[in-house]
DNA sequence: CATTTACCGCAACTCGATTGCAAAGATTAT
DNA sequence: ATAATCTTTGCAATCGAGTTGCGGTAAATG
């Protein structure tokens, strides 16, 4: 597990305050966090600076953010190595009963027949249901 | 291919004129429409009564929707003998140059191994990149 | 025909996302 | 070290998609 400086570091994201904070709170959390989240969360930093971090961070591929259906764009930390390359995708699970969204890293992507001439960059999968916890 | 009348009966939905307006003027396109798109489209009847619409069309399957990433939720008619379920999901295609949403009806979706006790209900997967007339 | 129910149009409101601006902090040049 | 420059931060305001209340109109029911 590497430490916010290192990812800072690697992804050659100046390190600031704000910054500092808001990566250390994303690498604590296993789930994909809103900016409600995380602005609830951390009540010492402003809205507006946790969202231009958050945008800091998406274009230098320190984290991805996922469209859950929830009405809110939640954020997670990428995994080591990952380039936010179609081939560093996976699927997204958002549980309709408890609102959370997991990532699912062990679950592969097939590779998708595109119709001709259409050129894959990105995707969003997001699989909705009931998470463990939920399905009783 | 069948018509509004048609539809609506089978779905059991209530013919009215802002929703054979709707219907017909989704039928009529291929790609997938915003609220927005179809209010641009239909100047005599009423943002609410289209929203409103779109909402009763959901609910009775006569339509799907798609958070496709572009911010505006997106609406399509399903397809004959759709009932939404998770064996009638389809991937979508999201031109991120001309901002349109394609159904790719013709690519099967696979079976997703999705960890212990969690539940499918749903999925929106939405492949992004460019578009056979944008890729050039 | 009277009554009830559903639908429509208008305007207002909610809330997540985003931006303008000035102050504070960090960096670079002198 | 100090001045000039660029970046980040906090606050407040704005934007826009989605949604709702309400009165009027149309359709269905008795």
């Amino acid at each position: 597990m590497q430490t916010e400086e290192e990812i800072l570091k690697i992804k050659k994201v100046k390190n600031t305050a704000a910054r500092t904070v808001v990566l250390r709170h994303l690498l604590s959390l296993e789930k994909a966090q809103s900016l409600k989240d995380i602005v609830n969360a951390l009540p010492y930093t402003d809205r507006s600076s946790i969202f231009r971090t958050l945008k800091t961070f998406e274009e230098n591929k320190v984290i991805h953010s996922i469209e859950d259906g929830s009405g809110m764009t939640k954020y997670a930390v990428c995994a080591e190595g990952c380039n936010c390359d179609p081939k560093d995708l996976h699927y997204h699970f958002y549980c309709t009963n408890c609102d959370k969204t997991f990532c699912l890293f062990d679950v592969p992507i097939p590779n998708i027949q595109l119709p001709k001439n259409f050129k894959l960059q990105q995707a969003n999968m997001v699989v909705k249901g009931l998470c463990d916890n939920c399905n009783r």
